[in-house]
DNA sequence: CTTTATTTCCGAAAATTATTCAGAAAAATA
DNA sequence: TATTTTTCTGAATAATTTTCGGAAATAAAG
């Protein structure tokens, strides 16, 4: 039986897999400014960095592209709509196998409360992120909601008196 | 000595003070869709939301007055500013005082490795969330920034293992 | 050091979108 | 029902984004 031989189309990458790309200064005040606010136009973004509309928009369609900017989005104060408690829980599991883990992360992520969710190293398992309009809110979320996970053992809640900074802009 | 009687102009606001606008179910949507994306232009909201183009306008310019919307921001990719390890450090201070509370929060709030910090309830005075490129920095902060601060007692820190869920959007 | 190739950058045209506005429709109030 | 107030709309205008050909700058090759 002969050899199937056959020429086949196969895109050589002049990158490496990972690659992280280079920032250049202009690249990196961009993103520092979009950080800070996404509403700054091409023109104002020329302006401020000395550059052409033209660059600007390139620069920006590029970030994207790459992956460094993952997303453009609003930005809610979260006591005009309601969520006037945070809440930090620790939780801390019964078992830690692969399963378990996945089980609760699968399911834990659906719940509308939580914001955020890691899992972590040291004293317990996984610290969550909790935004609900008050305690009696949260309250039940506990009850009816993270406690009744499979697996789970205990959590322990902390609570947010006053939030003193809060960014989701890196310094760069 | 006569009254001194005159004529004042006073703005007598229909609303009480700190009155909660109404949100009605399409500023409702809007905010939806902003927090997810907020490049979302206004035709294409005009379409999802079966309004006109100039409604749609209107509407995020009063939700931005009112200041639902805090601000339109670029969400970075973490690790491709080399932000690889989160820590929330969870900090108790040695007194309570308010002039103890307040200084630390100034000064904690300087540190660019600082992305959140509140005070909380319970165990422990604060919870940061700390953000740097490896181990190494996060040692470096801990021990030539935050433990130099007065009045820190203790910092007990706890590392992320890995992100299950990031949101910065409420579901509404 | 010069030539060639590659990348980055720019200005101007074209396409698209934001903003404004006067009046229509709808809703609330009297 | 009449009146006022609010919301909504389409169309005009202003502003911005996007594209593109070629210039400038940089890197690579001869």
């Amino acid at each position: 039986m002969p050899l199937n031989l056959r020429w086949q189309i196969v895109f050589f990458s002049p990158y490496p897999f990972n690659m992280q790309h280079h920032l250049d200064p202009v690249d990196l005040e961009i993103l520092r400014l979009l950080q800070k606010d996404a509403t700054l136009n091409n023109k104002e973004l020329a302006f401020k960095l000395n550059k052409s509309i033209a660059t600007v928009h390139e620069r920006i369609r590029r970030l994207k592209e790459q992956g460094y900017i993952q997303r453009i989005v609003a930005i809610l104060d979260r006591k005009k709509i309601n969520r006037n408690l945070i809440a930090f829980s620790h939780v801390f599991l019964k078992a830690h196998t692969a399963e378990t883990l996945v089980e609760f992360e699968t399911e834990v992520a659906k719940f509308s409360e939580v914001m955020e969710c890691f899992q972590m190293t040291g004293a317990y398992d996984f610290i969550l992120r909790i935004a609900t309009s008050d305690m009696d809110t949260y309250h039940l979320f506990l009850r009816n909601k993270l406690a009744t996970l499979p697996n789970v053992s205990t959590v322990q809640s902390f609570f947010v008196l006053s939030e003193t900074k809060s960014d989701t802009a890196y310094p760069l």
